[in-house]
DNA sequence: GTACATGCAAATGATTTGCGTTCTT
DNA sequence: AAGAACGCAAATCATTTGCATGTAC
């Protein structure tokens, strides 16, 4: 827990806060050089580490192609794109009442849950192959 | 979607169908070649890729380590123990109905939903460190 | 001054793929 | 016989890590 202030860090965050979309390492990656040339991708990877440890940035899991990052801090689900492979944040009430409906029927001590809605967007609907397009801005 | 049969998928989605763990490919593996020693591991990830293309079987994404596979055909929550590591299914009704809302409130269209829940198994409760054992049989 | 953070490059680890061969239809 | 699927090994790709140096506190 004991870290200390730097700029990369600061920009990391800065970029991934600056962004609604959900972008992956290697984007935020050439977003930050353009502020800061020097800065390396192994030191993007670790600073996305330390700020989700810290809790202050979410990691979406996919499965092929790397993660994809998110630095909206309050709880909140994600709805992705089955064609296009976009992730959109979703204004949609948290149930955080199934947790304890959950810990009753397992005995577990939940602490989170995450939930992820796929489908297909709006511009994908006509069936646009996969391969046409990654939309990282969603 | 032309697939013919092959003693080798037979055997990866029997292994995976008697387990109620939820397995990485490197475990069913180890278990197929019990019956089969000439399998590989390669065939292991290409019929995995396969079942999971058809419907049959599922994928659980994990961060670190590798993809959890799972033969349970009906839509159904996972509980992930954040100590070990282990992946349960979860008896919990499944709220088809907050597809509906998701579809009203952002204009795509839903086809399903992975819900996720994250905590400690009963086990794990007095703080067991992580490196000290992932249980793949929950 | 201490030890955390960085840049760089090499290493890792899960998964995929090319290729020649074998099996299913 | 045609072309799926296999075994094997090399390749890929995202992510991690070792090391020497820079920097925050």
């Amino acid at each position: 827990m004991q870290s200390r202030k730097s700029k990369q860090r600061e920009l990391v965050l800065k970029v991934l806060t600056g962004t609604r979309s959900h972008p992956d390492a290697e984007w935020l990656y050439e977003q930050a050089r353009k502020e800061m040339p020097g800065i390396s991708l192994g030191t993007v990877y670790r600073n996305l580490r330390l700020l989700k440890a810290r809790g202050e940035i979410q990691e979406i899991l996919s499965g092929t192609s790397g993660s994809r990052y998110d630095a909206t801090v309050d709880n909140h689900y994600h709805l992705r794109c089955l064609s296009c492979g976009s992730v959109h944040d979703i204004d949609v009430p948290v149930r955080e009442d199934i947790n304890a409906e959950v810990e009753h029927a397992t005995g577990f001590s939940i602490s989170h849950h995450h939930l992820e809605f796929h489908g297909l967007c709006p511009s994908c609907r006509p069936g646009t192959p996969l391969s046409q397009s990654i939309n990282l801005q969603g």
